[in-house]
RNA sequence: CGCGGGGUAGAGCAGUCCGGUAGCUCGUCGGGCUCAUAACCCGGAGGUCGUGGGUUCAAAUCCCACCCCCGCAA
């Protein structure tokens, strides 16, 4: 069995070690050009690249697969199965033609529920106590393919975007192995997709962390933990953002316009009020410095209560 | 050479411009007070001021070099 694989960020490359390590035959993998990122905008290789590069395997970077060059390497490769997992590109029809048997894709929801490039973060955000994998035979739509296998998983009440997409890497590359088992074998029967079921987000943007405060707190705490550990969420303060990476909903204190500080000092913390309930930030980033908690930055500077956040 | 902020007690910060006794809040330890509390009062411990060099009677502070951390942007 030869097998291509594309993807580019981590939660991909628990998928493509276990094809490895499963004994399947990598022929080549294909991951997304390298970008200038970090301080001093270094070029750097995306997680799936830096593995198969370890792992000795021959790497594919085209800005466009869909283009003549994309669709010959893939052909030269005489692939049996394409297998792809948050690759970032949308495969054109005649890349789709060429493997065999098929194109396999991993994807982070329960399907058809959260299409999209960031279904674990709207899970989230949504507030959703169950998540989970899906493996799907891919065609021409967006994650609108014949499905293979699922497998849920519950969502824990203080779990982030990033420790859930983490564990369904982890649960997506047994059930890729499964699944392309169950392919080999013959015992997978792909089933359409209920539309009427169908739900599709976008990409997340810098701007969908920012933090509505006129929404109950118990949203609020949905989104910081869905926007967590990117884009974040924040509101604005003292000409910058104020970034906050934890925090619970909380009975007010007493009232307030939606935003306004309500308490804050290093004793009681720092709670902000909401359009329902109050939120209690935990732990945050003020403009320019590190994440540290509420408390200790109380500790060493002062916001005064009354203060109107993100206005 | 992408732009910028920072390294001072366990944590968060002030002090640096204008050199002269190491300071604040929190935590911690001990004591006191209260029916009680994230309360309050008193007292204590805890710091090679990122590293190396230079200037000076004297450097956290001025000069030079280096190391490390972080924000923006991607």
């Amino acid at each position: 069995m030869r097998i291509a694989f594309m993807g580019t960020p981590e939660f991909a490359v628990p998928s493509l070690r276990a094809l490895v390590e499963a004994g399947y035959e990598v022929a080549g993998v294909f991951t997304q050009p390298d970008r200038p990122a970090g301080r001093g905008k270094k070029l750097s290789a995306c997680p799936v690249k830096q593995y198969a590069q370890e792992n000795g395997l021959k790497v594919f970077q085209f800005e466009r697969l869909r283009r003549p060059e994309g669709v010959e390497a893939l052909r030269a490769l005489e692939p049996d199965m394409v297998v792809t997992a948050a690759f970032g590109q949308i495969l054109s029809q005649a890349l789709l033609d060429i493997p065999r048997l098929g194109t396999v894709n991993v994807h982070a929801s329960l399907l058809p529920g959260h299409r999209g490039a960031a279904p674990v973060n709207w899970c989230i955000i949504a507030g959703e106590s169950v998540s989970g994998v899906t493996t799907m035979l891919t065609d021409a739509g967006l994650d609108t393919g014949d499905i293979l296998l699922k497998r849920s998983t519950p969502v824990g009440e203080e779990e982030t975007a990033g420790e859930l997409t983490g564990r369904l890497a982890q649960l997506g590359a047994q059930l890729l192995i499964e699944t392309i088992r169950g392919i080999e074998a013959g015992s997978i029967t792909p089933v359409k997709q209920d539309e009427a079921r169908a739900s599709y987000e976008p990409m997340l943007k810098k701007e969908t962390g920012r933090i509505n405060f006129e929404l109950p707190a118990r949203e609020i705490v949905n989104l910081v933990r869905g926007v967590n550990p990117w884009p974040g969420a924040w509101t604005g303060f003292m000409g910058g953002q104020l970034k906050i990476w934890r925090a619970r909903a909380v009975e007010a204190p007493r009232s307030g316009l939606p935003g306004e500080v309500l308490l804050a000092n290093a004793k009681s913390g720092l709670v902000v009020a909401c359009g329902q309930g109050a939120l209690e930030v935990i732990e945050m980033q003020a403009p320019n410095a590190r994440r540290m908690t509420a408390r200790a930055y109380l500790a060493g500077k002062q916001i005064d209560e009354g203060t109107r956040l993100g206005v």
